[in-house]
DNA sequence: AGACTGACTCCAA
DNA sequence: GTTGGAGCCAGTC
């Protein structure tokens, strides 16, 4: 077992309730920048036990991943549970909704990547 | 060890 | 807006 599955599990666990996180972003913060297919195979092999809110890591599109696993209907529920709003396509407002790991004082500024 | 896979992402058309 | 191809890296066989 990697270190990495661990630090991606506990990353994924700090996304709050109402919020959600991209693979990509969840691989960055883990320090691999270009992991975001592994968040997802780690996600996959963990059970509900594990209390780890699997759901509300979502691909960058805003959209459900899941759906290959048969498991896109349920994450879809659960977010709504929380508060998250899709459109009728299946897509989220990652603006109003993604996490922000890094709190900034303004807490509107782009903090997780410094993009060109 | 080598090859394949995939809950991804970026970029071009 | 969509679709397709290449790159990515930890698991699995």
């Amino acid at each position: 077992m990697s270190g990495f599955r661990k630090l991606v599990l506990a990353l994924v666990a700090k996304v709050p309730r109402g919020k959600v996180a991209t693979y990509g972003q969840i691989a960055m913060l883990a320090g691999k920048p270009g992991a975001a297919r592994q968040v997802g195979m780690i996600l996959r092999g963990i059970r509900a036990e594990e209390d780890i809110p699997w759901q509300r890591i979502i691909n960058a599109q805003g959209s459900i991943s899941t759906y290959k696993i048969g498991a896109g209907e349920l994450q879809t529920a659960l977010l709504k549970a929380e508060g998250i709003e899709f459109s009728d396509k299946g897509y989220c407002d990652l603006k109003r909704f993604g996490w922000r790991p890094k709190i900034s004082p303004l807490d509107m500024t782009v903090d997780e990547e410094t993009r060109s």
